[in-house]
RNA sequence: GCGAGCGUGGCGGAACUGGUAGACGCGCCAGACUUAGAAUCUGGUGGCCCUAGGCCGUGGGGGUUCGAUUCCCUCCGCUCGCACCA
């Protein structure tokens, strides 16, 4: 071999073998070292690896083999997010099975993975589409449903027709589909749904505990659960009594006084029947005319607001007053009561609706005590809260107080109720697709909805269905299969053919490493105790409101069912940038992909490792650019010649241990070692900032390159050097670390040496610089001894020449002294 | 519209709790080695001024401070998320 030359192809793929024969990333069970779980999202088995990939399982790894060395027992699995619609669109396409299409995806992308270098625990893999994972999937959706969380309803579903599925709210963006981007239409149809809802206060109060997430993403989960507090009111219909008040939902209690109108959604119940005949058919055209509006443009806040009078009127039970009621196309029937109390002078749509249209406005609540608001001259409806006017015993109340009196109020007299309503909606969970977890119902004619027995799991997916890409899903064509007897009275029934949404896979997998061969339980509890929960997640921000709050339901359900102790499954979120390319995201339709595979062919997984770790912080997006990768490659081939050009002078060579003897360069390079090992312990173990750790292991290595030591006792130091440089760069750079750590005859893998620990001593220079500013301004700097006092430094510092010169005609006002940092005199 | 985040050299990015702005890398310039190139090594590299040295400089403006990229106010720009939510 070519011992000059760095030549990565000659020795990476090598130590993935040992690493692999050694079983060396393996997590132990029965091991009393502190336990440390880190984890990164699971990838969906495309094809082929993209940067993305490479970039978050570097960083994980990075992480892994840091702990490692520092001493803790790690769990660092892998699996496969393995159902899901590009298989079975593949099948319709091209006719190959999903099964057939998985697999082969699933061993190419590993394969790829391990030419990566990373410190996976193989033993624990598995796909979310084998039987032994997705049963369990099966046995938690039969507890969900015996505990009443999971449960049938029928639902105006978002739509998506290019995946001829049904998609939940948060899986809609824009109105497009998020995995596909076809616009996404209505369609009202039974499903299953999993009641997330049921959680939801203790979801929002939790966030409180993920001290270590981002706030962005805690922001974006506490808006997307989006309590909000508020009254139900019923407003009693004009008329002999035949019809049944209307309720309201609103979260301005205090502004009840002002509700000189109501809009009811075209699709409440109430609006047909309590429309006058002479406005009937006015009120039907409307309402099918909005019935057909795009729900996209329908629920834009752009949209313009229009409306009809029913010709009914209701009773304000505050005023007395007899307002009329409309019907809008802006009301939703989904949210709240579907009915909304309208106060023109206190909300902006209201206003505008009211002006458009010529309703009254009465103004119940002044910016403050004095001011005297005026319908005839407002120009804009008044929001915030104030204090109330016109409003009988409540006038004079803040705003506040006003809600919680008429709160009250209104409970006392039977009229309505204080309550909460949630953005956040149950989790419909069907899909009329093939490739997933098999619902495991059973539709009898005679019992109803009859739950699979546990002993029949797992309902495992028939083989031979066709895939035509038409008429539903192929499950309703696999007549065999769902054609069943009833497990209750053992007449004919039939499977239910849906099958689950595959954010259920993802909801648990965590929790499944942790006793990934079990057959009785999901996970037993000791088990998820020891590992649980997971220390350090890495993934894309891109799941805030979708898995990221899907796993946190699950987890707690988990707990709730005696799986497991802890309230939330990941202590530290980390988030991770994207890669792009060329100022764009790298896709296929863009043609600015760089394939990770040439990349490694063509530098080697370190290069590539280190560039993508390099380029910036993990969690900001990165652009790849070729020529800083070359800058990469040329560290790691300096590295290289480094040490493996002058094996011969550290050889037989112990680590120098302490330098009091030495001085000069020598001490220098002892210095810079233990800086070079503070800094880095730093940046990796707390800071998590990759890069600039690069950053300190390219500093040492300069100072190694040119430290030419004269002596033994020198030479024990530039040993150190080496072998810090080897132990700070491996999680980086594993394979070249490795190589070299051989070549210099130590012994074992690099992950099971010790992570070096700095001398505080070593750090103490004798000498420190002080900054001289005059007024501010930098005007020089002085050498004093590391012990100087402050008035040795003032006096340093006043007699350097470019600071007297500036002080000379000035009186001193002011001498300020920062240890070690600097002195600044302010003078006039 | 609401919420969150971010604006630093030609570029990617550093600067821990306010204390030398621009670490490290890319690019560029000069030099060494070489017949030449590649590779490598050394030095330089925010702008302006004739230099010792000085002035300006972290999106714009203002404030607090001996001292501000860092803290406060305000405006501008970009990114992300949510959005007729009553």
């Amino acid at each position: 071999m070519d011992r000059e030359r760095y030549s990565p192809a000659d020795f990476e793929s090598e130590w993935q073998r040992r690493w692999r024969e050694q079983g060396l990333f393996a997590a132990r069970e029965d091991d009393d070292r502190p336990r440390t779980y880190v984890l990164e999202m699971f990838p969906y088995p495309s094809g082929h690896m993209h940067m993305g990939h490479v970039r978050v399982y570097a960083i994980g790894d990075v992480l892994v083999r840091f702990l490692r060395m520092q001493g803790q027992n790690v769990l660092h699995p892998m699996g496969f997010d393995a159902f899901g619609l590009p298989a079975e669109n593949a099948a319709i396409e091209e006719g190959i099975h999903p099964s057939v299409r998985t697999r082969e995806n699933i061993s190419s992308f590993r394969s790829q993975m391990e030419a990566l270098g990373y410190a996976f625990d193989w033993d624990r893999c598995f796909a979310t589409c084998d039987p032994h994972y997705y049963r369990w999937n099966q046995w938690f959706f039969l507890r969900m449903m015996e505990k009443g969380l999971a449960y049938r309803r029928t639902a105006k579903l978002n739509w998506c027709p290019s995946c001829a599925t049904v998609l939940a709210n948060e899986q809609v963006e824009d109105g497009l589909c998020w995995r596909c981007g076809t616009a996404v239409s209505e369609r009202e149809m039974p499903q299953w749904a999993l009641r997330i809802t049921a959680y939801a206060q203790e979801l929002l109060d939790d966030l409180e505990k993920l001290e270590a997430w981002p706030d962005a993403i805690v922001t974006m989960q506490r808006n997307w659960i989006g309590r909000s507090e508020g009254v139900e009111v019923a407003f009693p219909v004009e008329g002999d009594g035949e019809h049944e008040p209307i309720q309201v939902f609103t979260t301005r209690g205090d502004t009840i006084f002002g509700a000189t109108y109501l809009v009811l959604a075209p699709e409440h119940p109430l609006t047909p029947r309590v429309t006058t005949s002479d406005r009937q058919s006015e009120v039907e055209d409307f309402a099918s005319r909005v019935a057909a509006t795009d729900p996209a443009v329908r629920t834009s806040p752009d949209s313009e607001k229009q409306g009809v009078f029913t010709g009914a009127y209701a009773t304000n039970p505050f005023t007395r007053e007899r307002i009329p009621i409309w019907v809008g196309n802006f009301v939703l029937s989904e949210y709240g009561t579907g009915a909304i109390m309208s106060v023109p002078a206190h909300d902006e749509r209201d206003f505008r609706f009211a002006r458009k249209y010529e309703i009254p406005i009465k103004v119940v609540v002044q910016p403050s005590v004095g001011e005297n608001l005026s319908p005839n001259t407002m120009e804009e409806a008044f929001t915030g809260d104030g204090v109330l006017d016109e409003s009988g015993p409540y006038t004079g109340m803040t705003s506040a107080e006003a809600r919680e009196a008429i709160g009250a109020f209104v409970e006392e007299e039977g009229i309505g109720v204080r309550t909460v309503n949630w953005h956040l909606r149950d989790w419909g969970i069907s899909r009329q697709r093939y490739w997933g977890t098999p619902i495991p119902v059973i539709h009898c004619e005679r019992d109803g909805l009859v739950p699979v027995p546990d002993e029949d799991l797992p309902v495992e997916l028939p083989q031979d269905v066709p895939f035509t890409g038409t008429g539903g899903s192929p499950l309703e064509q696999a007549e065999e299969w769902a054609d069943v007897e009833c497990p209750m009275c053992g007449g004919r029934a039939r499977r239910e053919t849906e099958t689950m949404d595959t954010f259920v896979d993802s909801s648990w997998y965590y929790a499944r490493y942790c006793d990934a061969a079990n057959e009785q339980l999901p996970v037993d509890k000791e088990k998820a105790d020891r590992w649980l929960p997971v220390d350090i997640y890495v993934g894309g921000p891109e799941h805030a409101v979708m898995h990221l709050l899907y796993f946190r339901f699950w987890h707690k359900v988990m707990r709730d069912l005696g799986l497991l102790s802890s309230d939330e499954p990941v202590r530290r979120l980390v988030t991770q940038g994207i890669v792009m390319k060329g100022g764009a995201k790298m896709s296929k339709s863009l043609g600015n992909t760089v394939s990770p595979a040439q990349m490694i062919e063509k530098y080697g997984a370190d290069t590539v490792r280190m560039f993508i770790l390099f380029a910036a912080p993990p969690d900001k997006d990165i652009d790849w650019n070729d020529e800083a990768v070359e800058g990469l490659y040329r560290f790691l081939a300096r590295v290289w010649r480094l040490i493996a050009g002058r094996l011969e002078e550290v050889r037989g060579i112990a680590p120098a241990e302490s330098v009091e003897s030495l001085g000069g360069d020598a001490k220098n390079v002892w210095r810079t070692i233990h800086q070079a090992v503070e800094a880095v312990t730093r940046d990796i173990g707390e800071r998590l900032m990759l890069n600039t750790a690069i950053a300190r292991i390219m500093e040492l290595t300069t100072a190694l390159v040119g430290f030419k030591p004269a002596d033994d006792a020198e030479r024990s130091v530039l040993r150190l050097g080496f072998e810090t440089l080897l132990f700070l760069l491996h999680p980086y750079a594993p394979h070249l670390t490795e190589e070299l750590w051989s070549e210099m005859g130590g012994e074992g893998f690099l992950i099971g040496h010790a992570w070096p620990r700095h001398d505080p001593e070593a750090l103490i220079a004798d000498t420190m610089t002080l900054v001289v500013q005059v007024n501010g301004k930098l005007r020089g700097s002085v050498e004093v001894p590391i012990d100087a006092g402050k008035d040795a430094a003032l006096e340093a510092a006043r007699s350097e020449p470019n600071v007297a010169r500036f002080l000379e005609g000035k009186s001193i006002r002011k001498e300020i002294f920062v240890p070690g940092r600097l002195v600044n005199f302010v003078a006039n």
